[in-house]
DNA sequence: GTACTTGGTTTCCAATTGATACCGTTAGGT
DNA sequence: ACCTAACGGTATCAATTGGAAACCAAGTAC
């Protein structure tokens, strides 16, 4: 249960861009490209809802919300890091292990379709 | 890409199973209790096509497939046990916020709908 | 009143996940 | 010959999740 939010899609990007210090809603919508508003909302609720982020919003206007990892949220950098430094390390085997493992079934097909 | 492997929901439990010797079908459907067998049989496939998990067939009957960890699974089993240990060590928090968060949310309702 | 900005929400559709039932092969029992 | 059981899955369908596009509320500036 806690586990599964290291692996979602967006927990570890919105990490990234969260580690040197808070930001706001629309930056790190830039920062993580590819995101959903509506997705970016869900991941940062949830890890709020963890005790992971914490939301802060200036009573300003237009309004400013400012997102910052927790003390708790903190720790969790060093874990990330080491998976992140594997995955980037055998990404390439892992890569050439599925180019392989499709390759082969291609062939297979070919074969039968003969 | 890569990432997403280890968060998702069954992988790390295969692991664990897997990190003492090769196991079969059946036997990691019952430690892993809960996982339907449509979903093991995604789960291992994927790992296999990664290179994480390698596949073996015994010719016998009634048959015989044991699954165990390559060598590249072998090396993923450290960043996952770091990731492990942090969850475990911080898992109290993390239920505890989100029992705090939900206090609150249910609170809030509660005078709304008063 | 109209436009503009921020931080989202709403609506809708596609993709993924999961529960349940079923299948094919072979052996052993009777 | 027939029935049953073991194993390693697949097939079918419902439910949950993810994502694209459009919309919205508040307030101030014009």
């Amino acid at each position: 249960m806690v586990l599964q939010r290291i692996g979602d899609k967006w927990t570890p990007l919105v990490f990234q861009v969260l580690k040197d210090g808070p930001q706001r809603f629309s930056a790190i919508r830039a920062a993580v490209q590819g995101v959903t508003p509506k997705v970016l909302t869900q991941t940062l609720r949830t890890l709020e809802r963890d005790g992971l982020v914490s939301r802060t919003i200036f009573a300003e206007v237009p309004p400013r919300v400012e997102y910052g990892l927790t003390p708790l949220g903190q720790t969790l950098l060093g874990p990330l890091d080491a998976v992140r430094a594997w995955a980037e390390e055998h990404a390439g085997k892992i890569l050439q292990s599925r180019q392989d493992y499709d390759d082969q079934a291609e062939a297979s097909t070919a074969v039968v379709s003969k």
